[in-house]
DNA sequence: TTTGTTGTCAACCCCTTGGTTGAATACCCT
DNA sequence: AGGGTATTCAACCAAGGGGTTGACAACAAA
């Protein structure tokens, strides 16, 4: 899993995790900070935040032994775009899809009865 | 990993799986067609498929023999309403904080120096 | 220089994941 | 019924992920 979009989406696939992020968007935090709330142990959570920070979500500075973990939320365009653009593309379908059939309708068989059609309904 | 977030990050961690998505929102594809381009085998992708519907990103109807994949975009919702959350929250955190920081300079210690602030830097 | 705090590295364990192959299912066609 | 097509199920394997514990590194404070 090379890629960077794969990455991004493997790091925010894990509930402690996107949990990490939330907070950060808050304030930065060290990673005892971060770690205290989760019952697991410190090393554990020390390995999330590299997931975190290979996946460009995060970036960890020095400042004495602290490591401030710093959001970086641009990253989240990267998954947003992707995102976005086939999510405009398959709601272009369906207006293609209904073109098609409306064109199919009056052009090629005109006597089909017009189907009705819904509109942006959410599962 | 129980919650459906979980299930759609982690689905679209995959190239394979991020590759049929895009190409199911042109139109729908049987089994077959969606392997087609991947030099894997037909069960590996039958799995790829497996791991999309069980995060809710496509349905399998049957038609004869074959199973056509349908996308189900709404879902992608669920991935930009967090992605949107917590960026709008790391975005205000940073008006946020200039507020406070101007605040505690000409309010609570009106003595400091002011400390000059760069503002709205990406990266 | 010792002690304490903060964090990472390394080795290990267990479970999941993505891949394989071979058999089974479901359906159409003859 | 029997053969062909489309797809899934089952068993297996290698690799990776998330967890652990113990040792180490970097720095502050004494």
């Amino acid at each position: 899993m090379t890629d960077q979009l794969s990455r991004v989406f493997a790091a925010l696939a894990d509930p402690t995790r996107r949990d990490i992020v939330a907070r950060l968007t808050e304030t930065d935090h060290t990673v005892n900070d971060l770690a205290a709330p989760y019952d697991v142990s410190l090393q554990a959570v020390s390995k999330h935040l590299k997931v975190l920070e290979d996946a460009g979500l995060v970036t960890r500075t020095r400042e004495a032994q602290r490591r401030p973990v710093h959001l970086e939320a641009e990253v989240f365009d990267l998954m947003t775009k992707w995102i976005e653009r086939y999510r405009r593309q398959a709601e272009e379908r369906f207006s293609r899809l209904d073109a098609v059939l409306a064109r199919m309708q009056d052009d090629d068989k005109p006597h089909t009865s017009p189907t009705t059609q819904q509109e942006g309904t959410a599962s």
